[in-house]
DNA sequence: GTACATCTAAACACAC
DNA sequence: CGTGTGTTTAGATGTA
């Protein structure tokens, strides 16, 4: 339909849109790179190297948008003009209007149109090449339009002589004289438009030589551009800025090529859309250039004048004063359509970064809204926080601990620290081990192992995580749990194996150890029984292990022992600095809370053995025992001390597996342990 | 660096 | 003799 007059092109575009993507194909296209390059200057050159790139991708909005454009008033001139429609024509003979559409294809650009493409002060070569092709194919198309002109005059005339001889057809002579009466104007719209097309290249510099050379020089820049256009060029770089700041608006960037359409298109309805533009980025991010318009104001803080050297984006120039820089810049950054390029160019990456701001700003309230979310949540699960945990966490966490307890009664340094950080406390929630143990709970948290064991039962049965406890103290766990506070070996074993999953593996190897753990410690005492050897546990042999960890501050131990009444009002201060911290981690809502009867049992252990080593000439203290106890110390041997009675009411941990109902453990004697799991 | 605790592995003894 | 139980030793590792 339409022809492309492009040099060496035979496509033939079905519509302007087509017709511009095929041009636009042609600027891309090597044949169309064979076209003689423009000859820069070195300044242009690098102008181009900076300027083009980012206008690459706008010119193929401004050209489906011209295109669009051309259509609807290629629509309405063609009513004005009586003109069938290109598709009707289409399909009309050839001899009705043979190149009528096709010399509607330059001639629909209409002059604001065209003046709108060459308004765009940034054109990349690419782009003028394009317009110069068009405007070659306009100018080839006009004299094709004048050729075919006097053709249908001859041919009207042809035909008028043959009617006046044969008087026939005068519905087709009527047809023939309105489509030459429209041929007559679309030249004359034509012409119209083809020299105020040129003259919009001269008048840009653009066009320096005679219009139809087939070659025609380039520059990348547009120049010349009339000061009235320039001025409006700066309303509205100015008010988009400004209205983009006061609205905060999000417009990614504008589309220059519709930013100075004309003075009444208003900078905000001209904004479109343009992702791709800002992308390339090439000039250095740095201050709007309205700025630069209020430098007066602030003579010596101009944001284009920094450190000696002229900011404009690509300048660099180095000033000695303020005074040069001033100078540097009204004579080198003047109103002019470089500047202005680069105003323009500088107005998008700053609205690439508004924009980029802007969605930075809500993934941060989006960040900040679930973070707040999160902490107002309930306190995590006990479970899960087992599954995270590492063996490298024990000790090391447990000491690190006190921090998080900043508001216990204890100083950090005082021997009493491990027990204000509550080992055992965080055993229940932090503190598990997946694989070999090499850094594990002391013994003297023993107690609070009773409690992790209890809280996170289910998690060790299904896990297989080693648990963060010494085999001594496992055994001894086991030993006490039993009704009767003894067990034979395969009991023992079973146990193992019933609430730890882990044990259900390497059974050689851990079950030598249990042995190995059995005989070698002296608080695991054999004891002959009717049905054969069982172990029982002796506490005050298993308290007495490694004093040498509660050495530290005797003073404040003993001040501690003093005090008769001290584990409620440090328990209570544990409640009260917890409550006060609101610390999740020492919570395990979902298995009760036996948090602070875990603190009160580890303080209580902490303070056996400080009482065991720096105040042992206490008769009364029977070691072992709790505090509580050595009150009323009960040594009896071959009743081992449950240390989780010792708690007593301060202790919030179910004694369930102490009910009655436990001595089922036997049942596990000879069982499959998975079976028993079941 | 040392002592201690713990774990692992292994050897050995003994009873069943 | 094999297995289970118990003891002991040795080495490695981690902690105080």
């Amino acid at each position: 339909m339409f022809q492309c007059v492009f040099s060496s092109s035979v496509l033939q575009p079905h519509s302007t849109s087509c017709l511009f993507k095929h041009l636009f194909h042609h600027s891309a296209t090597p044949a169309s790179q064979k076209q003689p390059e423009p000859i820069y200057s070195k300044k242009t050159e690098i102008q181009r190297q900076t300027v083009r790139a980012p206008f690459a991708k706008l010119f193929i909005f401004s050209a489906l948008q011209v295109a669009r454009q051309l259509l609807l008033q290629q629509q309405q001139q063609q009513q004005v003009s009586g003109l069938k429609s290109p598709k009707r024509n289409d399909k009309q003979p050839a001899l009705q209007v043979p190149v009528s559409v096709a010399m509607m294809t330059p001639q629909v650009i209409t002059p604001q149109q065209m003046q709108q493409i060459l308004q765009q002060q940034v054109l990349s070569p690419q782009q003028l090449q394009v317009l110069l092709q068009q405007q070659q194919a306009l100018m080839l198309q006009q004299q094709q339009l004048q050729e075919f002109y006097k053709k249908q005059q001859e041919q009207l005339q042809l035909q008028l002589l043959q009617q006046q001889h044969a008087g026939k057809q005068p519905k087709e002579q009527q047809q023939v004289a309105t489509q030459q009466l429209a041929f007559q104007q679309q030249l004359l719209q034509m012409q119209q438009l083809q020299q105020q097309h040129l003259l919009s290249l001269q008048r840009q510099g653009l066009l320096t030589i005679q219009p139809g050379q087939p070659a025609l020089p380039l520059q990348p820049l547009a120049q010349g551009m009339i000061p009235t256009e320039l001025q409006q060029l700066w309303k509205e770089v100015t008010s988009a800025h400004t209205a983009e700041e006061t609205t905060g608006n999000n417009h990614s960037s504008l589309d220059l090529t519709t930013t100075c359409v004309s003075s009444s298109a208003p900078s905000k309805t001209s904004l479109i859309m343009n992702p791709h533009a800002s992308t390339n980025g090439q000039l250095s991010v740095h201050t709007p250039k309205r700025e630069s318009l209020s430098h007066e104001e602030h003579p010596h803080s101009h944001p284009l004048y920094g450190h000696g050297v002229c900011k404009w984006p690509g300048c660099e120039a180095v000033c000695e004063d303020f005074q040069s820089f001033l100078k540097h810049l009204n004579s080198e950054h003047a109103l002019d359509d470089r500047s202005t390029a680069q105003c323009r160019v500088q107005m998008q990456v700053v609205q690439q970064l508004e924009l980029q701001l802007a969605k930075d700003k809500e993934r941060l309230q989006a960040m900040m809204t679930h973070l707040h979310v999160k902490s107002t949540e309930p306190k995590a699960a006990p479970q899960p926080l087992n599954l995270v945990s590492s063996v490298t966490l024990s000790k090391s966490a447990s000491e690190a601990s006190p921090q998080s307890l900043p508001h216990t009664p204890t100083t950090p340094t005082a021997p009493l620290t491990p027990v204000t950080q509550g080992p055992s406390v965080i055993t229940t929630t932090s503190m598990h081990t997946v694989g070999p143990i090499r850094r594990r709970y002391s013994d003297k948290y023993n107690v609070p192992i009773s409690s992790d064991i209890a809280q996170n039962q289910e998690f060790y049965k299904n896990a297989e995580v080693r648990p963060p406890f010494t085999y001594a103290s496992l055994i001894r766990q086991a030993i006490l749990e039993s009704p009767e506070k003894q067990l034979t070996l395969n009991e023992i074993y079973n146990w193992f194996t019933r609430m730890f999953a882990y044990f259900r593996r390497n059974a050689a190897t851990w079950k030598n150890a249990v042995r190995h753990n059995l005989s070698l410690h002296k608080c695991f005492v054999r004891v002959e029984n009717v049905k054969g050897a069982v172990w029982t546990v002796d506490e005050v042999e298993f308290q007495k292990r490694r004093p040498q960890k509660i050495s530290g501050n005797p003073s404040l131990i003993k001040n501690m022992q003093s005090s008769h009444a001290y584990c409620t009002p440090l328990n209570a201060a544990l409640q009260a600095s917890m409550a006060e911290n609101s610390i999740p981690l020492y919570t395990t809502a979902s298995m009760g809370n036996p948090t602070l009867g875990n603190l009160a049992s580890a303080i209580r252990e902490e303070l056996n053995g400080a009482m065991e080593h720096t105040n042992s000439n206490e008769s009364d203290s029977s070691p072992g025992r709790s505090p509580m106890q050595a009150v009323h110390p009960v040594h009896v041997k071959e009743e081992p001390l449950d240390p989780e009675e010792a708690e007593g009411p301060l202790s919030l941990v179910t004694t369930a597996n102490h009910s009655p109902d436990f001595d089922h453990d036997r049942d596990y004697e000879d069982e499959p342990v998975n079976e028993d799991m079941e």
